[in-house]
DNA sequence: GCATTCCATAAGCGATGGCTTATTGATGGA
DNA sequence: TCCATCAATAAGCCATCGCTTATGGAATGC
């Protein structure tokens, strides 16, 4: 089985590295194959390959392959891990969401 | 100055390891002393320094000396980052905030 | 079939990270 | 003053990480 701690780990380390925020942040704007990616940074084509086998390994992110390319795109629902992750802190950030959800729980229990 | 990507990589960085990930979370229960912290962990006190000094430079803990002790508590906001970052991209983590956030920006722009 | 394109994996290298023990620094009590 | 306690820093060790080049493997076009 897997524990929660343990998606968590990968999470985290997936997103720590900036290289990796990077590919993970051009994804969200949109599907993109792994040639495209490599054209965006200045790394090379087997470090693009790492670093979304990680973030895939973490759940961040879906690789679909069309030909003889693979389309890479953000994994709905991948970062519920840290969402959830953080809410249990949410006494730590008071902001306006956190207002606005103790709002909502209270319209709707 | 310091751009919000240093920030952010910060406190990924600091948040990644498992061990300081602990220690955040214990003191969400509570100030601590650096003894103590020491007595919850497998770990040796410079370990557990060394680890404090991370999350203290993340912007996510702060520490208070009192006479030999130095008492370490979480930064409020210190999360502040990380939820920024993650709002960014809450169409990718659909769920019930995510709804009642878009369900109050129309109440209230 | 054969060459080409796109991607993943292997292997190796230098840098970094987390831990340890040893030491220093600061505070307080006898 | 002297010693004990608590914490931070220094130094070194080993594992892991992120990158590279080299290679393998699948799909396409000729």
């Amino acid at each position: 089985m897997q524990t929660a701690a343990q998606v968590d780990d990968r999470v985290f380390t997936a997103l720590a590295d900036p290289s990796r925020r990077a590919i993970f942040e051009s994804l969200t704007r949109g599907e993109a194959a792994v040639k495209e990616l490599t054209a965006r940074f200045a790394i090379s084509q087997p470090a693009v390959s790492q670093h979304l086998a990680t973030l895939r390994a973490a759940g961040l992110v879906h690789g679909r392959r069309e030909g003889r390319s693979v389309y890479y795109r953000v994994a709905p629902g991948g970062l519920r891990p840290l969402v959830d992750w953080i809410t249990q802190y949410r006494a730590f950030w008071t902001d306006s969401l956190e207002r606005l959800e103790r709002l909502l729980e209270k319209m709707d229990p």
